[in-house]
RNA sequence: GGGCGUUUAGCUCAGUGGCAGAGCGUCUCGUUUACACCGAGAAGGUCGUAGGUUCAAUCCCUACAACGCCCACCA
């Protein structure tokens, strides 16, 4: 038998308004599903746990389009497994950001006319910590504008005290483990946030600077920058370079100073390249610290961390390091030992948040050696443990993990969680704890300890975010499941940007199998960048970037969703057209008008007494249903969510609404439309399934509706179950 | 220097070893008691180029080109 909406009852068009105005259902229907306590899981008899842990959005700023599609994406698989009848959590949560929200507070307090060097390091932590509170509202307020399902009760945030507790215990585990150290290397100093990153964080640019060539004596150099020439250590030579023997006897002679330091050969020099010789300055630049290292050869440094020269003439000092090479340049040309100049174009290294010029830099911070965690992961990814639905982001990890290179995990911003490590001042020895500060040095007994004042590499423990997050949640007491661990772990899908597949994801990966010995997530799905309409990355800084709360205000949340996932694979980069936004904002108004025509015509007196058989339509629409859910269930299930949009989409306007509406409308002498049974059950029965199938991708206008014809009696649609339909033998 | 991706209608993009698809845009017509946030229809493509495999290639293989992205220690 056809479910007939709702019995008996006549709708008069004046109660059912012609478009669907999505502002006036939005908050009310999410408040209803948050309120009935539907986003938390809940077992069903032959459902299977099934977790997306979301990536969590910066807690200070607002949600962008990228945040909008990645939500759209998760709510979808996240929608879909929940009326499949899984045991389904999606865990939401907020990242405190380290160097990108200290940044932000360092600009704000500059407009203030302060520094953060004003303040010592509690009160400025505590500064941040209340300006990301006050802001960390809006941010999860914004999800809720996008339909985001998301158990709000495990919210989490990344410098909860349970969290932190166990990144402190994994960096424990890392040193007893050998798997941690403390080095003197060159890192990448970026003078503008004050810290140095790491090597993904920095980008290269191709940039024209100029050559310079300089007499060192016996030899001649080319440098790009003469300002370091007073770190200088030696000058070294290819293997093969003509009258080898004669040059290693003698000494080079750094111009200005006339220090003599030795001369070496070394294969790593291109005898190409300039005058085939090259300086040797291990405290500024990466290849020569490698070299240094090789010939044992001191490392001077001469800029600081404020980008000021230091150990150099006094003519030179506390220049900062350009007006130090403007400097240089020009005494050097005095003195007759500029050579002469060209231009060279060649690529230098800059921050990623800034493109400000990175300064390499010797300093001694923490490493992770990186070598046996990716080794574990390329297995894991081997056997098929993650799997990487799209087979190049597979081959891309695997590249990534094989030449993979020690992690600096250490950051010069306070911003973050404090490495519990302290330092002897008695013994120099470092002693790792779990975060108390221990009593007593370890190899000297002394008691004068010192923390180190850096912070972790917010990746470091976001690399921990699976586990840490369920695990916090199994050690909640208040919790009803508080074996969220046990349940959910490994996840089922973690879903991301492609642009943060290093960053993250591969790191988890590692992080994970190390702690818990086990993949923290099944499968990997990532969506590429949403750019603007020509094209070009979104940001804020070219004003280019759209705000998804100002579009679900034009159009609905619905149609924004919509539009972000239908046209393209989720894992391409789309190009972000307002236009599309207005189709789907128009097929959701489509799907209001079908539950509107349904509605208006359900008088039974009329109805009934042209009762008939079932047509070809009838059938030919019940087929089509069949063959378009069952579509959209695979596409869902292989992570083709634009197929399954578009199949939808289809199947509704054109051949539920076009076609088979068309066929069944009838009007009465009066003029008045009507649709006859058995028509009339036939269409509200398609049309059930339809806002099942449609609800993932747009929940809020399929809710709406499915209220509106008291589908589902007492339930909300969110809690009914995917319609199922056996695939054909 | 290595690697990856893209190239299909005016635009944005799906897709398949066997008549080339969608949305938007354009044009024509229609309806105005489900929806103008509508309907019916039309125009528009040598599926980047050149070879190869095949009965058959837009799809598989090879080379090339253009564009884009990622990785990399030539000062």
């Amino acid at each position: 038998m056809f479910f007939r909406g709702g019995g008996i009852m006549v709708m008069m068009p004046k109660q059912f308004p012609k478009n669907f105005e999505s502002s006036k259902y939005e908050t009310k229907i999410y408040r209803q599903w948050e309120r009935s306590g539907s986003f938390r899981p809940v077992s069903k008899k032959d459902g299977s746990p099934f977790c997306i842990i979301m990536p969590p959005p910066n807690a200070n700023e607002s949600l962008h389009a990228g945040h909008a599609r990645f939500v759209t994406i998760e709510d979808v698989l996240i929608r879909y497994h929940r009326m499949k009848g899984d045991k389904t959590l999606w865990l939401p949560g907020a990242d405190h950001a380290g160097i990108e929200t200290q940044y932000v507070f360092e600009k704000k307090l500059a407009k203030e006319g302060k520094s953060r060097f004003d303040f010592d390091r509690e009160t400025l932590y505590r500064m941040i910590w209340d300006y990301v509170a006050a802001n960390r509202g809006d941010m999860e307020n914004q999800l809720r504008a996008l339909g985001a399902s998301c158990d709000w009760e495990r919210n989490t945030f990344t410098l909860d005290r349970k969290i932190i507790a166990l990144v402190y215990r994994t960096f424990l585990q890392l040193h007893r483990d050998g798997l941690l150290y403390r080095g003197k290397r060159i890192v990448n100093y970026c003078p503008r946030c004050g810290t140095n990153l790491s090597q993904l964080e920095v980008d290269s640019v191709e940039r024209t600077d100029t050559l310079y060539y300089l007499d060192y004596g016996p030899v001649k150099i080319a440098t790009t920058r003469p300002e370091t020439i007073f770190a200088d250590v030696a000058v070294a030579i290819h293997p093969t370079s003509k009258g080898k023997q004669d040059l290693l006897e003698q000494q080079a002679i750094i111009p200005l100073t006339g220090k003599r330091i030795p001369i070496i050969e070394d294969s790593l020099v291109d005898p190409l390249f300039g005058t085939g010789a090259l300086k040797i300055t291990p405290g500024h630049d990466a290849i020569d610290f490698a070299v240094g290292k090789k010939h044992n050869l001191e490392a001077i440094t001469v800029i600081d961390g404020a980008g000021r020269m230091t150990n150099v003439p006094d003519a030179y000092k506390g220049m900062k390091a350009d007006q130090a090479r403007a400097a240089v340049v020009g005494d050097l040309e005095k003195s007759g030992l500029l050579l002469k100049t060209e231009p060279i174009t060649h690529v230098v290294g800059v921050c990623y948040k800034h493109q400000s010029l990175i300064e390499p830099m010797l300093s001694e911070q923490w490493f992770i050696k990186m070598k046996p965690l990716a080794e574990k992961a390329m297995k894991a990814i081997k056997n098929k443990e993650v799997v990487f639905p799209v087979r190049r982001f597979e081959k891309i990890s695997y590249h990534w993990l094989k030449n993979i290179e020690d992690w600096n995990i250490s950051r010069q911003i306070v911003w973050g969680m404090r490495i519990p490590a302290w330092q002897c001042a008695h013994c120099q020895e470092w002693i790792v704890t779990d975060g108390k500060k221990p009593v007593r040095c370890v190899s000297c007994k002394g008691a004068d300890l010192h923390q180190d004042t850096d912070t972790f590499d917010t990746w470091f423990s976001s690399g921990q975010w699976p586990f840490a997050t369920l695990l916090t949640q199994s050690l909640s007491k208040s919790k009803p499941s508080s074996n969220d661990f046990k349940q959910f772990y490994p996840t089922s899908v973690m879903e991301t940007g492609y642009d943060i597949l290093f960053f993250w994801v591969l790191r988890m990966i590692m992080i994970g199998l190390y702690s818990t010995g086990k993949v923290p997530f099944k499968t990997v799905v990532l969506h590429g960048l949403v750019r603007d309409i020509r094209g070009v990355k979104m940001s804020k800084s070219k004003g280019n970037a759209i705000n998804p709360l100002e579009m679900i205000g034009r159009y609905g949340a619905d149609a924004l969703r919509m539009s972000l996932v239908w046209g393209g694979l989720i894992e391409n980069d789309i190009n972000f057209d307002e236009q599309k936004i207005k189709g789907q904002r128009n097929f959701a108004n489509k799907i209001w008008n079908i539950g509107r025509l349904l509605a208006i015509n359900t008088d039974d007196s009329k109805t009934r007494a042209a009762v008939r058989n079932k047509t070809v339509h009838d059938r030919r629409i019940m087929k089509q249903l069949a063959v378009t859910v069952q579509t959209a269930t695979r596409a869902i299930e292989s992570y083709k969510l634009n197929i399954a949009a578009e199949i939808l989409y289809e199947f509704v306007w054109h051949q539920f609404a076009d076609v088979y509406l068309e066929s069944i409308k009838k009007k009465t002498e009066t003029g008045e439309v009507y649709i006859p049974q058995p028509s009339l059950g036939i269409a509200h029965s398609v049309f059930r399934d339809i806002l099942k199938a449609l609800h993932p991708f747009m929940p809020f206008v399929t809710e709406a509706m499915w209220q509106r014809m008291s589908y589902g009696k007492k339930t909300m649609l969110i809690a009914e179950s995917w319609p199922k339909y056996k695939t054909k033998s």
